[in-house]
DNA sequence: AGCACGCCGACT
DNA sequence: GTCGGCGTGCTC
């Protein structure tokens, strides 16, 4: 740019996808040749010029031909994008029809964008002046501005003056100068705190001071349990008791309650030079850990796919792979489903890599993740490991990314931008040059099929680390007893298995196949069920607070003794509750030493550990649990599993639905008899002839890939063909419907024009959560190959609905093969 | 999304 | 006549 004038081409935060281009800025002088591009700026935007977050995507010559408004604030260049994450982003918002803004967020930790509510302010004209003129609307909002001894939000005012929408006055006001609106960003990442809560008054006090209105009931649970806890987080606080944050700020304001921000103790990376034992590896994994040496020398883009069943070591191979990369001066990132499940893995990651590592996943707290970013991108950790969100580490030099257990749904975003983690590792390895890994002992379909196809290498891991067999599996056919009118939840086969281990002190693991429904209640008289006053969902009752709460908005009401639609008494949890199979186990088997684990137990960050610990110490005979017990748990003494209700995952209308099953019960089943013991398997089911059941009761993967496959030939589902979602949300579900008929009619004259696209419209159908938060969904789809023309279709329909009459009340998003939508 | 402009009906 | 209702179009 030698000595020309810099002008800045910058993505906004604002820009809707409709209009969401790059847009170009003057740099003020004093920041000529001192940005950075992927810096991220605040900009004024639209006709209000109000001010908005940008990303600096590139610097351009300032030509002069036409105004450009000015860069407001340039924020400190902690935090930018690197040019690779820049093209990433740009190939994000494409790929998930979101604004390039969307998708460069994803890549942050979050809460970089640190921006104070707008708020309003006097003018500089006095207040009888300013008044003169204007409309009763107007006049009321100045006055209460006027009148305040602080600055006021738009919600302030809207309260204040009993005005439903005032931001269009608002704007007018301001624009006139008669009102000033401040936007503060940026300043300094600041020390994470949490908010503590204790009672400031002794609890006769406290209970005097609570007055007698509608919220009493409230204040007072509020009251007594603090007064049981003494000290507790804002947060728990309001999981007990059901309140909401706003019901505790008035307490802390009657000078009930005391409230202290306190520091989070952020973990520091374990210290002390323990040394790693020598990593051994079996001849299998050694030919693994070659052939993905060769591929990564190669350093072009390489995908392998190491199929390995549970327990053939594929950790080993990852670590002397990581550690292979070290040595070559590479970085590499492993991205695991869950951190929480996998805590042995991480521990002994740590062993080997401790400083060089960095751990990120949801259950970090905003500066922790921070810190870890900057730990990452300053080159101080070279080895990655953690949930989706790492696969966006701003890692250089990146040697390889392993994804473990690569089918696992959870790779998948639920929010904006909908990424698929393997996807997008899939786009970095490509573009950086580095190996993919994926590893599984039951392959997603998609891979296992790109695999065969020769897209990725297929490595195999046949055996099982240290030879040890496959379990025997029987399936128990729970129909004969059921007719029988035994309503009993536990097979004979089972209940035998389970007897014969407790005597000869072996340790068993059973596994409850639960999806969603898990744990609610119904009435036994009427059949009512609770259900969530936002959403279309019935409410799961946690007994750790004893309240009904929905998980998807997270309203929550106490536990109710008495039907509210019939009057009786019989309301009873229902659902494949780990309790009632805990009650029913302890009744067959007095004498057994019975562990639970579920949501419910392990609700504290560390309890989860704290379990698993004590079962692989031995102190418990039988671990009972849901998901969780599935997982990268490896417990020497374990030699008998059961599932109960295998097939309850299988009919859930999700194309994933087999595969999933498939998966979970390969996964429990391997959790039998490890090292030199012989495991045994029992699965529950209905349907015991069902093809899933049976290939899973075998472990025979490639049987089931072989139907699966074909399956998802017949139904056009991946990897044939892809489903592109349009999904819309609105307060009206009449409205909804309506807009999603007419926009399906529109789709209809679309997609006959494209090649590769069924001319066929699906839907406009509810959405599998019609009711969400207060909002109604639908959706629109339809079928065909992912290419630029099928994207663009999509991008385009996008936008033009943006201009639709009427859009303006509805949201609308789109998504290729969303898991659930 | 957020704002302005412009064209219509209901009021001072 | 003007205020404010909403349909339409633009955002460096």
């Amino acid at each position: 740019m030698n000595g020309r004038i810099q002008a800045a081409r910058v993505a906004v935060a604002a820009a809707v996808y409709s209009i969401d281009r790059p847009y170009d800025y003057r740099v003020p002088a004093q920041w000529q040749g001192r940005l950075r591009e992927g810096q991220r700026v605040i900009v004024p935007f639209g006709a209000g010029n109000r001010k908005t977050e940008g990303i600096l995507l590139e610097l351009v010559e300032e030509t002069g031909d036409r105004p450009l408004k000015t860069i407001s604030q340039v924020l400190d260049d902690d935090i930018f994008l690197l040019p690779q994450q820049k093209d990433l982003a740009l190939w994000m918002c494409r790929r998930y029809f979101c604004t390039f803004f969307q998708a460069a967020n994803a890549l942050f930790p979050p809460g970089i964008w640190k921006r104070k509510p707008d708020a309003y302010l006097p003018g500089p004209l006095p207040l009888e002046q300013a008044l003169a003129g204007q409309s009763e609307e107007k006049q009321a909002l100045l006055r209460a501005v006027y009148g305040s001894k602080k600055s006021l939000t738009a919600g302030d005012l809207a309260k204040l003056t009993q005005l439903e929408a005032p931001q269009r006055a608002l704007g007018q006001l301001t624009q006139k100068g008669l009102l000033a609106l401040r936007q503060q960003f940026g300043g300094s990442a600041g020390e994470k705190t949490v908010a503590m809560v204790s009672l400031a008054l002794p609890v006769e006090q406290a209970l005097g001071q609570i007055g007698t209105g509608r919220l009493r009931e409230k204040r007072e649970a509020v009251i007594r349990c603090l007064e049981q806890a003494g000290r507790l987080p804002e947060k728990e606080v309001c999981y007990l008791t059901g309140v909401g944050e706003s019901l505790i700020r008035r307490l802390v304001n009657l000078g009930v309650l005391a409230l202290q921000r306190e520091k989070l103790a952020v973990t520091a990376p374990a210290q002390g030079s323990v040394v790693p034992p020598d990593l051994t590896l079996s001849s299998g994994q050694q030919a693994v850990f070659y052939r993905l040496k060769e591929l990564a020398a190669a350093e072009k883009p390489e995908a392998a796919l190491v199929y390995g069943v549970t327990g053939s070591g594929k950790t080993q191979v990852y670590l002397q792979l990581i550690r292979h990369m070290l040595n070559q001066g590479k970085t590499s990132i492993l991205l695991v489903p869950e951190i929480a499940l996998t805590p042995q893995m991480v521990r002994k990651f740590q062993l080997y890599f401790n400083g060089q590592m960095a751990v990120v996943h949801s259950g970090l707290t905003a500066a922790q993740r921070y810190q870890e970013y900057r730990r990452i991108q300053q080159g101080e950790a070279k080895v990655v490991i953690g949930t989706r969100t790492a696969v966006f580490a701003p890692l250089e030099n990146l040697g390889c990314i392993i994804l473990d257990e690569e089918q696992e749904p959870t790779y998948k975003s639920e929010s904006d931008p909908r990424y698929h983690a393997r996807e997008v590792a899939k786009y970095r390895a490509a573009r950086e040059n580095c190996l993919l890994v994926l590893g599984s002992a039951t392959p997603s379909v998609e891979s296992f099929y790109a695999a065969k196809q020769g897209t990725y290498h297929l490595l195999s891991l046949p055996q099982r680390y240290q030879q040890t067999p496959l379990p025997q599996t029987v399936v128990a056919d729970m129909r004969g007893q059921l007719r029988e009118g035994d309503p009993s939840r536990i097979s004979r086969q089972l209940l035998a298995e389970l007897t014969e281990n407790l005597e000869r002190g072996e340790q068993s693991i059973l596994f409850i196949n639960r999806r969603g429904s898990a744990r609610m209640a119904a009435c036994v008289d009427c059949g009512y069920i609770p259900m969530c006053e936002n959403c279309s969902t019935a409410l799961t009752y946690h007994s750790r607070n004893g309240r009904f709460m929905c998980h998807h908005c997270g309203y929550s009401q106490p536990m109710i003794p008495v039907c509210p639609q019939c009057g009786g008494a019989h309301i009873r949890l229902i659902g494949s509750g780990t309790q009632s199979v805990e009650e029913e186990l302890r009744e067959l088997l007095p004498q057994a030493r019975i562990l639970r684990m579920d949501a419910d137990t392990t609700e504290g960050r560390t309890s989860h550990e704290k379990l698993l610990d004590s079962f692989s110490k031995k102190k418990a005979d039988i671990l009972l649990g849901t998901q969780m017990v599935a997982k990268g748990l490896d417990f020497d003494n374990v030699t008998l599993v059961g599932v109960l209700e295998a097939d309850l995952s299988l009919y859930c209308g999700d194309y994933h639905a087999p595969e999933r099953t498939f998966s979970l019960l390969a996964q429990v089943v391997g959790r039998a008899g490890r090292r030199e013991k012989q495991g045994r398997a029992v699965i529950q089911t209905y349907t015991p002839q069902h093809p899933v059941i049976q290939a899973a009761a075998q472990q025979d993967y490639e049987c089931f890939y072989q139907r699966e496959i074909e399956d998802r030939r017949a139904l056009e589902a991946p990897p044939f063909a892809h489903r592109f979602v349009f999904r819309f949300g609105g307060g009206e579900e009449r409205a909804v419907r309506q807009a999603a008929g007419t926009f399906a009619q529109a789709l209809a004259g679309q997609l006959a024009r494209i090649p590769g696209l069924e001319p066929k419209v699906l839907g406009p159908a509810p959405a599998p959560i019609v009711r969400l938060n207060k909002r109604y969904y639908y959706t629109v789809a339809f079928r065909g190959q992912v290419n630029s023309a099928s994207r663009g279709l999509v991008s385009q329909m996008l936008a033009a609905y943006d201009r639709w009459p009427g859009s303006r009340t509805l949201t609308l998003s789109a998504d290729i093969d969303p898991y659930y939508m």
